[in-house]
RNA sequence: GCGGGAGUAGCUCAGUUGGUAGAGCGUCAGCCUUCCAAGCUGAAUGUCGCCGGUUCGAACCCGGUCUCCCGCUCCA
């Protein structure tokens, strides 16, 4: 037995060869090594495939529903005043008006010929304008220069004929521009792009393609008969289903502030360029919290949000390196504060997750929109309010692929053979335990099979007879399987079996009570989610 | 959407000037084996992404199309 031991716990050198990868090659290798042992594939792969739409084989849905659970008992489980719900992803279509999201999601969108620049088309109308003003304000710094002293508009409009041109201009074209904009006419936008002569600001051509657009929603269709069908929209965000159930769970939840609404769902958005694997998906999976907070402490609430959140994402050990944050400077609609936590992908820093102060903006819009009191009543302050929010939005998906693509390591070792394994965070890890028989006979898949009863109720376990044991233990490092349990006939002597941990290799005999403590040790919640 | 690259077995890829498809790994069955891939024997798996054209004959040439990767663009 000692010199088992010996053998079995020889130190290997070990070298990673994926650090020395260029980027493109290691993401190659995450995406093949998803499809090659069940973690996930292309959509309809044999139809050709469907863009930017994956399946989750076997292996990868049990990986993702890990993380969830791990998101929720850090989010709601241990947090007493968050609750889950699980809300449709059809909705009335005066929610997506009412949240921003039919302006903010329909672009019409131009391509300059020459340098392949894509631009909005108001947008690039938008600037003509700024310049046009831009030109008035220089008008007036002159005069006031001369005069010395200041000057507004209106004291120039009737003495000063080149500004008097430029406001009707403007005018003008704000009057052609706001039709086009209200009827939806590209035809309209591209006339005026061609009238006001607007060029490229890379090619400065003015070689345009017609204005199209892009609607990020997906539509569908409400009622079976085609005359009296109604329009509706995939919901782009989860967010929504959380916001127009405030009052819903607030009331029967008996919730009061701060609390907040947490939920897991798939959200849908008809992304122009969906790409990178499962980094940007037409069809994806959000987690999300919104936390009612009181007017005024979002500030507070955010900085402390933020730094749940990393140390959410810090305690699964991927390495503090690999997350930084990345504040917003441009603002979206709702949000007085955001910033993304990001992560270091294969492709470099991307967003994974989102943290935002959305303010009052839902709830009063939704307020508006509806008709209908969207308040809380404070009972200590007397007061009645509409509560601010702050959101944290992480992709399930994006979390699923850092790390998935964090953990797949290629190394050597000291007698020169080559390792890949997927060294998951235990706790998230598919398959948590092989029981692999030595020998396929003397009684030891019997035995192995009894282990398996042993701890099937609590894990996910496997079984594995075929082939040499060290080749079955390669198998299970490809899977991100942390525990190999070796059944061998001192097994069947004395009730031992050696364990042998998926990253270090290393092997230790021991009872099987005393093996059940160890990995109950080890895949410990609270350990995990202490922080 | 534009530009570049690519698509042949589960994975990585080879396939000469057009002549009906191969390798390695993996998988499966069996043998051998008392603990870290690459021992032995055997086997399965491909409409060469899809559709069309040229040709006596297409994985290969031509056109279209779908999908993936990269850059630009977009990204509440």
């Amino acid at each position: 037995m000692y010199f088992y031991f010996y053998y079995f716990n020889r130190n290997y050198k070990i070298n990673s060869y994926f650090s020395f990868m260029s980027k493109d090659d290691k993401f190659k290798k995450v995406i093949s090594h998803a499809k090659e042992y069940g973690f996930i594939f292309q959509s309809s792969e044999i139809y050709d495939g469907l863009s930017a739409v994956y399946d989750y084989g076997q292996n990868g849905t049990d990986l993702k529903n890990n993380l969830k659970d791990y998101w929720l008992k850090a989010m709601v489980q241990l947090n007493e005043n968050i609750v889950n719900i699980d809300s449709a992803i059809l909705m009335h279509p005066k929610i997506w008006k009412a949240s921003g999201h039919v302006d903010a999601f329909n672009d019409p969108l131009i391509d300059n010929k020459d340098s392949k620049k894509r631009y909005r088309a108001d947008v690039l109308i938008e600037d003509h304008i700024a310049k046009i003003e831009n030109k008035i304000q220089k008008e007036i710094s002159k005069a006031s220069k001369r005069f010395g002293k200041s000057f507004d508009i209106d004291q120039f409009k009737s003495t000063n004929s080149r500004v008097l041109g430029y406001q009707n201009k403007i005018i003008e074209i704000l009057k052609s521009f706001n039709q086009a904009m209200e009827n939806d006419d590209l035809v309209g936008l591209k006339k005026i792009i061609e009238n006001l002569e607007i060029t490229c600001p890379i090619s400065g051509s003015k070689n345009w393609t017609d204005v199209k657009q892009f609607n990020l929603m997906f539509g569908t269709k409400l009622g079976a008969s085609a005359e009296n069908a109604t329009d509706l929209y995939l919901r782009p965000e989860t967010a929504q289903g959380i916001f127009v159930n405030f009052l819903n769970v607030q009331k029967t939840g008996r919730l009061k502030i701060p609390f907040g609404i947490a939920q897991i769902g798939k959200a849908f958005r008809n992304e122009i360029v969906a790409r990178q694997f499962i980094f940007r998906m037409r069809e994806f999976e959000q987690m999300e919290m919104q936390y009612f907070i009181k007017p005024g402490t979002q500030h507070e609430w955010y900085s402390k949000w933020k730094d749940n959140r990393l140390a959410w994402h810090l305690s699964l050990g991927l390495g503090e390196e690999n997350y930084r944050f990345h504040d917003h400077e441009k603002l979206a609609h709702y949000a007085d504060a955001a910033c993304d936590i990001e992560f270091n992908f294969p492709f470099g820093f991307k967003e994974l997750e989102g943290i935002h102060s959305r303010t009052d903006f839902d709830l009063s819009s939704h307020e508006k929109y509806s008709s209908k009191k969207i308040k809380y009543y404070d009972n200590q302050s007397n007061e009645s309010y509409t509560p601010y929010v702050l959101e944290t939005s992480i992709g399930l998906d994006r979390m699923f692929l850092a790390v998935f693509s964090k953990s797949l390591i290629e190394e050597e070792l000291a007698d020169g053979s080559k390792r890949v394994v997927l060294k998951l965070p235990k706790i998230l890890a598919p398959k948590k335990i092989a029981v692999l028989p030595l020998l396929k006979k003397d009684g030891l898949p019997e035995l192995s099979k009894q282990i398996i009863e042993e701890f099937k109720w609590e894990y996910n376990t496997v079984y594995d007879e075929k082939d040499a044991i060290g080749r079955r233990y390669r198998r299970q490092d490809a899977l991100g399987t942390p525990y190999c349990l070796t059944i061998d006939h001192q097994s069947i002597e004395d009730g031992t079996v050696t364990i042998r941990d998926r990253d270090t290799m290393v092997q230790e005999r021991m009872k099987i009570e005393e093996l059940k403590v160890k990995i109950k040790n080890e895949l410990d919640i609270k350990t995990w989610l202490s922080f």
